[in-house]
DNA sequence: TAGATTGTTAATCGATTAACAATC
DNA sequence: TAGATTGTTAATCGATTAACAATC
């Protein structure tokens, strides 16, 4: 099935955005599209959708086109948002609050089974489903349960500390809103960073710049 | 000063990372950097690191290498982060209270000045020294207040109706949480999008792919 | 002056786009 | 069969890296 071992991550960025489109397309009960028409909609070319989706496999049919659902379940399965990975929070102020409450885990791959936080208020409080522990249950809970994903929503300064425990505990994947930066103490875990204040900084750089750009 | 005025994004979105490290260097009371010591901190080439500088003028000096206070100077420049554009949030959910709270917007080069919600339960209630104001509202203040930026922070269905009524009110850049595409409907707005759903689903890809990424 | 390190040009690499033969 | 559209190769474009002359 997959013709290409070596994905760029170019390309890989870009599955979650066809996802997103293909998904839209499904639901308005459309059942072909061509290259051409995606790429039209999403603003890309439609030799770049020919040229991603072929990473994986000939998903098309010559003079036909693309069948919608048939392209969204396969992307579903390259993302792998079948997968029920396991993954808990640390850190259940604003930033963890909204992101436990925001997201549709279930739909991303991912089952949120526990948060902690360090903050005595705030512990023993419901976030969805799930009563917030105390940091200092965090060893108990690792040792029992097995963890696939850490999502860290805390200050910066407090990383180190409880990713060298998670780590310890065999937890390599890191959804991770701080700067510090977990890869290059760890090489072998895998990261998502989110940049909240980079990307205001480049609304910012663009404003400053909005002759040049426009 | 700027030598080159086609600066591509891809430098643009890394102006902030260096920012960031050279804050550092800056309270580490650390006064000079040489491109290549700069390029082992940050994990890039020290080729990048003078190509992405010279972009914007020749700011090191020849045997010596760079001024860390100076460099992080004109980088927060070249951003624009002195500046205090006026931003307002539309949604004071999980997510908007969580950007709200978690930003210093003084530092990237914004103030917020108001934040709306639709939700009468939420109205009146403090968001930082900001009381949220109803959505209807909205009008009244975009009229006595030069607003620069709105920070989207509302689900993707109820954007197009707020959309229409800020750009109409002249606000053209947007700070985008939704999936809705705003640059799409209105081509002359800058917006930069997060999405948080996007970044999880790469995580996920990344941990189906372990052995070929790593 | 000698050593260090930039600024900048040239070479390489990778990603995107164009073109078209294969084929449904 | 004729028309449409993919899969795939080749061409182009842009970004990264290497090299080195300029110069502090």
């Amino acid at each position: 099935m997959s013709r290409n071992d070596n994905i760029s991550m170019s390309v890989i960025r870009r599955l979650p955005r066809y996802y997103r489109f293909l998904s839209e397309l499904n639901e308005q009960n459309i059942d072909k599209i061509s290259s051409t028409k995606l790429a039209e909609i999403m603003n890309v070319t439609a030799s770049q959708v020919r040229q991603d989706l072929n990473c994986f496999g000939g998903f098309g049919q010559q003079g036909y086109g693309y069948s919608v659902s048939q392209l969204k379940e396969e992307i579903q399965n390259i993302l792998g948002l079948n997968n029920n990975y396991k993954a808990i929070l640390i850190g259940a102020g604003n930033l963890g609050k909204a992101v436990a409450k925001h997201m549709n885990f279930e739909k991303l791959g991912f089952e949120l089974i526990a948060c902690f936080d360090c903050n005595e208020e705030k512990v023993g409080k419901k976030l969805n489903n799930l009563t917030i522990m105390h940091d200092s249950l965090l060893d108990e809970f690792c040792q029992n349960n097995k963890i696939n994903t850490a999502f860290l929503c805390i200050p910066r300064v407090c990383v180190e500390n409880v990713l060298d425990k998670l780590y310890g505990y065999g937890i390599k994947n890191y959804w991770n809103f701080s700067h510090y930066d977990i890869a290059r103490k760890y090489s072998d875990t895998l990261v998502e960073n989110v940049h909240l204040s980079d990307s205001l900084m480049t609304l910012c750089y663009k404003m400053n710049n909005r002759d040049k750009i426009l």
